[in-house]
DNA sequence: ATTATCTATAGATCTATAGATAATGC
DNA sequence: ATTATCTATAGATCTATAGATAATGC
C-alpha cells in the first residue's frame, strides 16, 4: 500500500476512534512510524486528508445507492439499501460529528458536500417513489414524499450522534449493532403509509432491528 | 452585571457566532477588554463555561416545557411549545454543534446531558398523549408513542445542522425564519395520525413554516 | 533525474498559573 | 481581610516548511 493511501487508512481510523479534533498530523505520522514531514508531502493539510476521505465516502454511498427511477423497489431490496447506508455510515462516522467544521474550514467540501446532500435526498426520495410502485405505501405527492424523505435523511444521518450523546455512559461504546437500531426509527417513518398487504411483513423486517434492551432508557424525569 | 455573567455573556456569543472550536479563552477575555487572568479567576477553563451555559439551556428548556401529565394539549399549545423549543435551540446553537465533544471532555456533563435528553423524551410523549387526550391524533400503543417521539426529538435537535451543512453556501446566513421551517418538518410527522375533523387546522398551521423557497434547492444528480 | 523521506525548527497559539496590585466590604 | 484583577510567563502543542539525504525508475 503507498504512503499516501496508509495515511487516508491511519487517518480514517484515528478520526473514527479519537474524533478529528482530537487528532493531529503528529499523531497521523507517529501512528505511521512516519515523519510529519513525509505526511506534508503527501498532503497539504489535514483539511485536504478530510477531503480526501470525503470523496471516497462519496463514492463508495453513490456506489451503494443506485436506484433506478421509476421502477419498483421490493421491501427487500429496501432494507438492502438501510443496512449498506448504516454500514457505511458507521465506516466513516468521524464525518457527521465534525462535519460543521470542515466545511466551513474548506469551501470546496462545502459545496460537493451540499450537492451530495441534494443528491442523497433524490435517491431517497426515488426509493419511496419505488415502494409506492411496488404496493408497498400508497403513494403520495411531491410535497409529502420530499418531506418524507427529508425526515428520513435526518433520523439516518443523526441516529449515531443520538446513540452516543444520549446513550453512552463513557464506558458503553456503541457497536454495530446498536447502530442499526437506527432502521426500526427509520423504517417507523413509512409504517402510517404502508398499504394493509405488506403491513405484517414490514412490521416482521423492521422487528428485526427494534432495541434488545428497552430504549431509550427507562429513567425517571427530573424534579 | 457581574464579570461571571458578563463571562457567560460573552462565551455564548462568541461560541455562537464562531463556534466553540473556534473561540478560546483569550478570545473571550479580549473580547470583554478583561485579562486571561482574570477569566481563569472565574472559571478553571472553558468546559467549565460550557457547562454553567448548559445549566442554564437546560433551566429553559425546563422552563419551556412545563407539561402536565394526562391533561389534553391543544394544537394551539403544541404550536406554542414547538416556537419555543426552536427559539432556545437558536439561542444556544454553539450546544449541539459540538455536543459530542463537550460530552467527551467532561463526564459530569455527559450525565446530566443524557438525563436530561430522557427528561425530554419523555416530555414529548406527554404532549403526544396530550394531543391524543385532544382528540387531535388517534391514540398510540406506547411503542408508537416513544418511537415518534425519538424522531421528533431527532429532527428537532438536528434540523439546524441540517440548514447549515445542507443549504449555506458560505454567505447564506441561517436566521429565526429558516430555522423555523423546522417545525414544518416536525409536523409532518404526525400528520398520518391525525383526525379527520383536526386535519385542516393541523395542514393550515403547518404550512405557515413552509420554506418560502424551494426546499430542499432543486438541483440535478450527480454523474 | 525524480520521487520519497527524514531532521530540525521557526513561528504561532493556547492553557493555566504565580505573584503582584487594586478595589471592595466590613 | 477579602475579593477581583492584571502582568508576565512557563510549558505544551501544533502546523508547516527548508534543506539534507535516501530510494527509485529510466
Amino acid at each position: 500500500m503507498s504512503t499516501r493511501e496508509r495515511i487516508l487508512k491511519a487517518s480514517l481510523d484515528l478520526f473514527n476512534e479519537k474524533g478529528e479534533r482530537n487528532v493531529t498530523t503528529n499523531h497521523i505520522a507517529a501512528h505511521l512510524g512516519i515523519s510529519p514531514g513525509n505526511l506534508y508531502y503527501h498532503f497539504r493539510n489535514k483539511a485536504d486528508i478530510v477531503y480526501e476521505i470525503f470523496l471516497r465516502y462519496r463514492a463508495m454511498v453513490e456506489d451503494y445507492l443506485k436506484v433506478p427511477e421509476g421502477k419498483p423497489v421490493s421491501l427487500e431490496n429496501q432494507f438492502t439499501y438501510l443496512e449498506l447506508v448504516f454500514d457505511g455510515l458507521w465506516a466513516y462516522r468521524f464525518f457527521h460529528r465534525d462535519l460543521e467544521h470542515f466545511l466551513e474550514a474548506d469551501p470546496r467540501l462545502r459545496n460537493e458536500y451540499r450537492d451530495f446532500t441534494a443528491h442523497c435526498l433524490n435517491v431517497i426520495e426515488r426509493i419511496i417513489e419505488g415502494i409506492a410502485l411496488a404496493d408497498v405505501i400508497r403513494p403520495l405527492d411531491d410535497a409529502q414524499r420530499a418531506t418524507f424523505a427529508l425526515n428520513t435523511w435526518l433520523v439516518v444521518t443523526n441516529w449515531m450522534s443520538f446513540l452516543k450523546t444520549a446513550r453512552g455512559d463513557s464506558d458503553t461504546a456503541i457497536d454495530r449493532e446498536a447502530l442499526q437500531q437506527g432502521i426500526y426509527q427509520v423504517v417507523s417513518l413509512q409504517i402510517p403509509f404502508v398499504n394493509p398487504p405488506f403491513l405484517e411483513e414490514t412490521i416482521r423486517r423492521q422487528q428485526a432491528y427494534q432495541p434488545q434492551v428497552s430504549f431509550p432508557p427507562v429513567m425517571q424525569a427530573r424534579g
